[in-house]
DNA sequence: ATAAAAATGTCAAACGATTGACATATCGGT
DNA sequence: ACCGATATGTCAATCGTTTGACATTTTTAT
């Protein structure tokens, strides 16, 4: 059996309320009595049972992080990062992929109340779950509306899409498309398109936007680009996410469009991966350390002081990183 | 405050025990009152406190999956979807990066440990943790000995070494060199370089192993790997991951070398991102759907039966992925 | 009508740790 | 020798749920 906190005592030859105090580091202690209980802890490598000290109104020190899918190499980064500032602040991370699936992510709300979760980041992209305002629970959300009470992080999408287009024109393209998933009301991804649209028009230029439905396989996507780009002669494409520019650039090549003479190509995220092995492509990048460290500061915050007054919203610059595709 | 137990009983008009009863289908139980119950509990969106119940000796469901981090793709996949088929299973996933880094390892178990895990799958670099042995708690490794009663599940690193070094060689090459990481006593992945030297020997040819240093930064990992390809005339490398293949694929390009006619490429993994978005990389393909669901379902073997005897390695074949580069 | 089965209730002891109230003992300083 | 500070102990309630023992009532079948 797993030692408990009186067989920490009895070897200790102290009281079980000494060892609680030890611990919780709780009234006056002499320091011979703590080594004796630490020293007794380390021999029966103790470890006070979390689920007796939370019931105590103690928190649980857990955190729910539900995302759509971490192999998404830009939730994985994200998460990444969270998971390290949380781990430093010991804290400890459940972990949620929620598919882009309404109901596994309503399911994973309930399963975290059950685990009575500190608190909850969201980033997936299911809109109008009306659950997360039941809970009075801290919540933050990335790049996402969920209720009014809820706070959003998210880079500056509206000024990313601006550059992005900005960028691709400055490279000599003025037959601009954007290719981006379906746009929902309230995501503020849609702020990509916004700032595209913006600039086009300040320069008298027609955007023209493709929705590529996000559920597609790459394969499907790729041939969708590939019609797109064989019956519009575009010069220029702003992908409003990094592996859709790689498939755009996977088309170009197929199609013998010379990059970027021909085609200029500019994406969105700008991860660690992209950067590290596709340094060719012009990105923007989202600041994935800036976002996750403000997360974890707000929720924390939050946890804190359940009254606290947050912004509803925190935008946070973003970044142009220059390959060659544009 | 949030709705307990009590408030149910309350709402429904039954007492405590017939809401407990309900809720874990104990005992004689009318349609009536389990509906009453349900009623009461949907109303007051009622959760039962995980921590109360898995005092009682309950299993706390959760799932520790221990990986040096998920911001690299391939455990980022591997992790996706064993939380996948976790959640499936109604357990959860307290989510660990050890980032390679022993000392956090330790913290980690430590801190699973607290939590009051029903089990662990650990698939980190570093060995040598004793501490794996001391606790008594099912846990199944992924690709890396940990100590002589925790079964590893790996892919056929052999096999795949071999096949990889045939590729290469049936394409051409007669001048083939493995691209590693530093290689520890007792990791299974060392099997990759076995295979390698089996292959070449068996052939014939001279193996040259070079080893890259884990810890390297991208950038710094391709300078390294342009000193070696320009010291050397290899004809062909068989890169032990298939983020070190692009590199080479990338550093190839620099020095103007024409893939596959002057250098083949092998890569190792055959990640879903590297299949879709680099199509072009001939590669090892690890059966992640098998490996995932193996670690789950021996994984849940142990934690139902604790002195179930399972082997103590388990060998999952690997498949050839056809690109252009070899 | 009667016995067995089914349904529900009451009560209380766990689970493992925390914490406050209170008692007691040891120590140094004066 | 006495005060206050320091150190430790005993005891019991509490957190929210489970579960067994036992009692009581209702339903069903014969």
């Amino acid at each position: 059996m797993k030692p408990k906190l009186n067989d920490v005592a009895k070897l200790a030859g102290v009281s079980a309320t000494t060892v609680s105090r030890v611990i919780n580091n709780h009234g006056y202690l002499s320091s011979q009595t703590k080594e004796k209980v630490f020293a007794a802890m380390r021999e029966l490598h103790y470890q006070p049972n979390n689920m007796a000290r939370s019931l105590q109104g103690k928190n649980t020190r857990l955190i729910g992080v539900i995302f759509s899918d971490i192999s998404n190499p830009f939730f994985g980064e994200l998460v990444s990062r969270i998971e390290k500032i949380l781990f430093a602040k010991n804290y400890k991370v459940i972990l949620c992929n929620s598919a882009d699936d309404p109901q596994k992510e309503r399911d994973y709300l309930q399963m975290l109340m059950a685990n009575q979760v500190d608190g909850i980041i969201a980033g997936a992209h299911n809109l109008g779950i009306e659950e997360y305002q039941q809970y009075g629970l801290p919540i933050i959300s990335f790049d996402r509306y969920l209720s009014d009470n809820i706070p959003i992080v998210s880079s500056d999408n509206y000024q990313g899409g601006w550059l992005a287009t900005q960028t691709l024109h400055q490279a000599g393209a003025t037959n601009v498309a954007i290719f981006t998933g379906k746009s929902h009301a309230g995501s503020p991804t849609n702020g990509r398109r916004e700032g595209y649209e913006a600039y086009l028009t300040a320069q008298q230029l027609t955007p023209h936007v493709h929705e590529l439905p996000f559920e597609l396989t790459p394969a499907l996507k790729m041939m969708e680009i590939k019609t797109i780009m064989t019956q519009h002669q575009y010069d220029g494409i702003f992908c409003s996410d990094d592996l859709t520019a790689l498939l755009v650039l996977n088309v170009a090549q197929q199609l013998s469009l010379t990059v970027p003479d021909q085609l200029r190509v500019v994406g969105y995220d700008g991860t660690a991966l992209i950067r590290d092995y596709h340094s060719e492509l012009t990105t923007v990048e989202q600041p994935l350390a800036d976002i996750s460290t403000l997360l974890v500061s707000l929720l924390l915050q939050r946890i804190e002081d359940a009254n606290c007054t947050l912004e509803s919203k925190y935008t946070l610059p973003v970044k142009l990183i220059k390959g060659i595709t544009a």
